[in-house]
DNA sequence: TGACGGCTGATTGTCAACAAATTCCGACTG
DNA sequence: CAGTCGGAATTTGTTGACAATCAGCCGTCA
């Protein structure tokens, strides 16, 4: 389905595809970044007129974000934004655990040394982008989800590949949005990543799963101490 | 969303609700039971006047049939019926057994005395059925994943049971409908669940991720082998 | 004064017709 | 005879109008 070719795993598709798809995207982009507020309710007409489109393809989208857990629905009711409480990135984070670290111990069983290579590759990329912007870690921390994929891709399992890039990923943007990142953070990811790496080349999948998640709980950590007061729970 | 009261915890919505929402159900029975063939195209017309209603509240069920992964759907071609290779009955499985590994370790911390208590009964309840019937399986099927649903609930994770729910034990069922039950199972499969039950009241998550792991692992095993040959792969 | 009932406004759910795209089939051509 | 190029038929995508439902308000009545 998403097509996947060396460099470019984040495929974008400008405008080719039904309105249904492409305002789909957009949705899911505007609530993980922010645009959309959480919680904020969604008027069709309203939506639909600002995207220069029916109330049909609208509601199809939205539909497909409901099973995304982007929005919540409440039957003749309207749908909202979903509203992350700390509970639910609690939750989505200890899940992100069990699943990279599965993740990781496949890709250490089935990786070839080529994507290891592009691995090791991509790290390198991102140690440069660290000390030439030395704290503005933007793009690091979108390369962050982008190491995650591709080790989800090594693992060769299908429904983790699926739920993880398509879901827990987009719900972990959603979670950095909200609690700025910790500016020191890049560089320790890094090292870590650099130790995840080395354990999947030598194919040790059990060191593998630990570490990732080690990585993940510390990544848990540092997201949750950076959150903001929680207004009820 | 769903209310779970006692012993009916799966809730019959006879016609309440939107269109949609119960074409929605009904398509995915129809699907797990094996009523719309695997790889069926999906016509919307057709269906659409099968189950009278129009075309606009189907092509809104088929969206979430496909966040489902039940449906698969290229644009402007059509969504076809999902065909559940060995492949991906293996990659669902493997998946399960991480998630339910989970799931039982955090029963293990969180249960309440009360609810072991029930899950007790409901073992009970599952024995006096098998010797009863004893062959005819079918209502331990259903109540084997009565079972795991329990245990998903008690985990206290929202996306975990949601998850498990709504999408992996839909699959589950649509695997073992595919692949003839083996009838000496469910006496194992009742001892296993003894087994983690116990774990779970002795509140050793460790132990009862352990067996839950090796319940679904067993269970996959016996699965694949009653798998008809794959025409392709 | 307080609470119940019905009304109005807005919003969601549903429908049937229209437009765009794909697939299938047959004729044409090398 | 194989391959390819239309063209018709079928199917999906989209739209705007209509019906059902819900939330809030106001007036009436105990």
């Amino acid at each position: 389905m998403s097509e996947q070719t060396g460099n470019e795993n984040i495929v974008i598709l400008p405008d080719s595809g039904t309105l249904s798809d492409r305002v789909c995207n957009q949705l899911k982009e505007d609530i993980i970044t922010g645009r959309l507020e959480q919680g904020a309710k969604i008027k069709e007409e309203e939506l639909a007129r600002e995207h220069g489109i029916s109330r049909g393809p609208l509601r199809e989208a939205i539909r497909r974000l409901e099973g995304m857990q982007l929005v919540q629905r409440i039957p003749h009711a309207g749908a909202r934004v979903v509203t992350l409480t700390r509970k639910m990135m609690s939750d989505i984070y200890r899940v992100r655990e069990a699943l990279e670290g599965m993740s990781a111990r496949l890709a250490a069983e089935n990786m070839s040394s080529e994507d290891i290579d592009a691995l090791r590759e991509l790290l390198e990329s991102h140690e440069k982008n660290i000390e030439e912007t030395d704290g503005k870690v933007y793009f690091q921390r979108e390369g962050d989800v982008d190491f995650h994929f591709r080790i989800a891709q090594a693992s060769g399992n299908d429904w983790l590949i699926h739920h993880l890039s398509s879901e827990l990923y987009q719900l972990i943007r959603m979670c950095r949005y909200r609690s700025a990142l910790h500016p020191s953070r890049p560089v320790n990811a890094l090292a870590e990543h650099r130790h995840i790496v080395e354990a999947i080349a030598a194919g040790d999948g059990e060191l593998a799963e630990l570490l990732m998640r080690r990585h993940i709980s510390g990544a848990w950590q540092i997201v949750k101490d950076q959150l903001p007061r929680e207004t009820h729970d």
